[in-house]
DNA sequence: GTGAAAGCGCTAACAC
DNA sequence: GTGTTAGCGCTTTCAC
């Protein structure tokens, strides 16, 4: 039913060829030639069929976002950032959505591989040697994980956390607890490892309760489990789970931050509304989301379409993808639901007891604003 | 790079036509051909090229789904249920989010018109006309509008509003406040229409504040028009919109109920965790995905691969779609937001003032469970 | 049961 | 500046 190019060159008098240039180098045909064709077109309601070119010249113009959970309200912001950043490229992103599935991820991939160039895997389950076998199959940045010799683009939870520990010492808690996050997170790991150590530091006791469902249902099921323990502070995996911690601690009888202080991270929207505001690691989701299409797009710069035109040689060397890995730094936002511990006062080193102000930066000297940092290439 | 149907061919010793066959017709192929071709297609990693494949098939197995805000945690829900549903019937959904621009809705579906058998629009911002243009280039599916002629699923929010502007007359309250939604949404303009009924048919007073963008912001700006209209009861276009406005009344010195109650709708999963709970119209969200789905694929029914075999003609007279609308029921979820207003007491119809508890269905005798309901076909 | 040939809608050399 | 020809990776008659 469609118009097809054929069905325009006839109404036009020209060659299918000439329709082709038309739409793909309109410089390359006569203006008026070029302004019959195109007016032919508009009336039979010619589209140029993308699948159809992209056969052809391997270019689909369209990028895949594999995630693990659109309802997850971390995401959002790094996908709308990812669309506009392609928008400006003149790409389209297809989302996908693997409810935190391994194997639907796999699936997606495959699906996607051929009507994409490029899929950014965010946050992934699956296991490494399975991404890198999935990387020969289409081009791969990943988003929240590292994987050897692929293009990545992490926040710097570890960092995150490490603050988020100091915090909660220099209050004067002793007993922390973490919430870990879905089994399979890189981002988990990083942050059990840095709030191990930071609490090691700092002379304090860690209790490990997961793996978890990421989400307010999982925190909140974890509320009898962190009186149980006895820990006065705890950080969550994310800000989700912080939150139903404290509806749960809530149904407990509990008090924020008076019986237990809790933390977040992501620094989600939500995370303002609570009563009492959650103290979150703000990660810089919108910048994960404009690098990695950047870096996904990079070989496929403005400049290659400016050569097109004359005899110069498009450039062939810059084909070779420089798998660089970028690290965005995270910040501590203190706001209400992290309180003195028991031994505040007692305090020697660390930060002052008092609640800096609402949105107080990162750690002693660190920039307040988050800023890409290549950490290898 | 990756293997094509070619490679496999030479690499088994068979014609590429009994490669294709192995793939999309495995019983027409000799058993021992089939596993030999096979293990050579598994050997060199071969997979078949879903886009070259739909160029000739005319189905591409995939379908579209746009979205208006991917932000706004209404569609999450219905993102999923109609990407399982999708998945059970063999197909994948590309979400595409147009950041509440009609413009980008329209580029969309041009983008996707050739890479998917048809897309649903959810809650478009664009006119009836185009939508019904649109609609000729590939199959479309409307959710949260009707548009003539086409195919949707709609949710019944003026059944809604009046259940919620009923609750609030029959509380007592007499000045009430409409946050209405974005310019042109349906949904809106419906809710619009009905509360003024209701509102009238109560010999209340209706003040309609908007267009707004449908968000918290939204909701916490219009904090100061609420108090100076004096209204002492606010009824939003949707749930986002009725927590920023606690957040906005609570700023302003205003207690929720106390001074204000406050209706939402949707029944997001944040309206759950606000304090006070929020009071709101619940809408069937998951439902409407899955329904949206089958509406768009009612034509491929399973039956169509089963008449492959043999030489029974497929029934090609089935072809014709149905372009039904099916309006989803609502239901009122009486929350802590809404109290007893200025004329409490002097009640004389509706329901009691108190609270009948946490979850009460509609009105009376309606359903508590929401059903589609077939409305013209 | 398998091969040969045509062609889906389009682009990309190459002639003229 | 435009037409010709080949062919992207695949499916689908039609012979055999």
């Amino acid at each position: 039913m469609p118009a097809t190019i054929r069905d325009v060159a006839r109404a036009s008098g020209v060659h299918i060829s000439t329709v082709s240039r038309t739409f793909s180098a309109p410089h390359l045909v006569n203006p008026e030639t070029r302004s019959r064709v195109l007016a032919c077109a508009d009336d039979l309601g010619y589209r140029p069929n993308r699948a159809a070119r992209a056969l052809i010249t391997g270019r689909t113009h369209n990028i895949g976002l594999i995630i693990a959970d659109i309802a997850n309200p971390f995401f959002p912001p790094l996908i709308k950032a990812a669309e506009s950043q392609a928008r400006q490229r003149d790409y389209h992103v297809f989302v996908a959505d693997t409810n935190e599935d391994p194997a639907a991820e796999e699936e997606l991939v495959h699906a996607l591989a051929k009507q994409v160039d490029g899929v950014l895997l965010c946050s992934p389950r699956m296991s490494n040697s399975l991404i890198e076998q999935l990387s020969r199959e289409v081009p791969l940045v990943v988003i929240n994980r590292q994987v050897a010799g692929l293009p990545a683009v992490v926040m710097d939870v570890g960092q995150g956390a490490r603050l988020a520990i100091d915090h909660l010492l220099g209050l004067g808690h002793r007993d922390i607890a973490l919430l870990s996050g879905p089994r399979g997170s890189w981002t988990s790991r990083e942050i059990r490892r840095a709030a191990a150590a930071a609490v090691r530091a700092g002379g304090g006791d860690l209790t490990v309760l997961g793996p978890n469902l990421p989400t307010e249902t999982g925190g909140t099921a974890l509320a009898e489990q962190v009186r149980r323990c006895g820990a006065t502070a705890v950080l969550a995996y994310n800000d989700l789970m912080a939150i139903g911690l404290m509806e749960g601690l809530h149904d407990l009888g509990l008090r924020v931050p008076g019986d237990v202080s809790v933390v977040g991270i992501d620094d989600i929207t939500l995370s303002r509304l609570t009563r009492p505001k959650l103290t979150t690691v703000a990660t810089p989701t919108a910048a994960a989301g404009r690098t990695a299409v950047d870096m996904l797009l990079q070989h496929d710069s403005p400049a290659a379409t400016r050569n097109l035109r004359g005899g110069g040689r498009s450039s062939a060397g810059d084909d070779r993808r420089t798998t660089a890995q970028v690290m965005l730094q995270t910040e501590l936002v203190i706001r209400d639901s992290t309180g003195p511990g028991p031994r505040a006062g007692r305090t020697d080193g660390a930060a002052g007891v008092e609640h800096p102000g609402p949105h107080c930066p990162a750690g002693p000297g660190s920039p307040a604003v988050a800023t890409g940092e290549v950490v290898a290439s």
